[in-house]
DNA sequence: AATATAAATGAATAATCATTTACTTATGAA
DNA sequence: TTCATAAGTAAATGATTATTCATTTATATT
């Protein structure tokens, strides 16, 4: 019996992540892919069934990575503003850290692929920061109301500082770097919203 | 001389802001463009320069309709909570009320074709918001900060609910759907922390 | 060392792709 | 009414697409 190469597989991951987001879900093909891995297109068809399967399986695998990387050190209990800044700290460092990972998963949950991704990773979000906004309600920190809206008001100033970042765009000067301060400054302003 | 059917012209943007959307950008082809609109693929083809310019003129005209309805009845010298709920508002009609729009335009911003997309948009939104911000420091309301971390605490929760809504999914339970009622709880937060 | 088996491949498949060509049709101006 | 001209088309172009086939290669087990 012949083993698999891994690290074969490996590259095959790296390299479709890479051709995904540089050259966008309508220019990657399977032909392209096989060609910068180093690898026979057949063999494609031996680590995943067919070209959706690889995209929802990479799409799975990150975002599985994601949300492991934005728990990290982080419990329930925690008092809400150390509790969101972990979360904030987490979710910074994973994103800078891995900007194809981020680019690709942020394309993919807005494309009709979303649809069929795996929503194991959405439980344990939703599950987590259920239980943490609970007993920040308990606690009197804040205010009751819906997880969608908490969510919204919670974090997604910062994703939106980090796209910002991604992007490299500026509003009008120099491209827009994300630095602790800028995090720092939005942080503090939506505790204050938050908070009771 | 024969005058071009403005008509047809109007039936191919929308029926490429359908296919885009419902199929994605991959899923996408000039053929069953041609096919979904009723005319020949050889038409498109008088009407854009090739499929990359049919991507980008559609985007362009959308971020200007997007645009123009934000600051419809908006003025900077509108108070802070006064201007930024007028945003609010306008923002989540417009998103509600052109779904197709809304979800082409997202993807757009995150493709590869965002780099081509012409700058007018972005030009107008920042003239706006820099004398908003400028003026609201000035009156006391609010403390400086770079407009990134402004735009992020002001406008991010609201895009996210917003894109709560148009993925139509929950974090546990039934679809999630926007109500004023949580656009307004997420507005009083958004701006007890932006508040002096 | 022989064998079984899955990994890996190069070359093919038919379908679909973006785009063009050669042609017909409609209409404003003469 | 004729004519010039751009709109519009059906059918074709060659390239690229996803996927498969027939075959070879490597290795774990016997």
């Amino acid at each position: 019996m012949r083993l698999r190469d891994e690290k074969k597989e490996e590259i095959v991951r790296k390299k479709a992540l890479e051709l995904l987001v540089q050259l966008g879900f309508d220019g990657f093909s399977m032909q392209k892919l096989a060609k910068a891995a180093g690898v026979s297109p057949a063999t494609l068809y031996i680590y995943y069934k067919d070209k959706e399967d690889l995209i929802l399986r990479i799409g799975e695998e990150v975002g599985e990575r994601m949300v492991k990387a934005t728990f990290d050190g982080f419990h329930q209990e925690m008092d809400l503003k150390t509790g969101l800044w972990v979360q904030w700290t987490n979710r910074a460092n994973f994103h800078l850290n891995h900007y194809l990972e981020t680019q690709f998963y942020e394309q993919l949950k807005l494309t009709p692929y979303k649809d069929k991704l795996a929503e194991n990773i959405t439980a344990k979000f939703s599950q987590e920061m259920g239980g943490f906004m609970k007993n920040a309600v308990k606690n009197g920190e804040t205010n009751r109301m819906k997880p969608e809206v908490f969510w919204s008001v919670a974090f997604a100033p910062l994703y939106n500082l980090i796209r910002f970042h991604m992007a490299g765009k500026s509003m009008g000067g120099a491209p827009y770097q994300l630095s602790e301060q800028d995090m720092k400054a939005a942080f503090d302003i939506v505790i204050k919203g938050i908070k009771k």
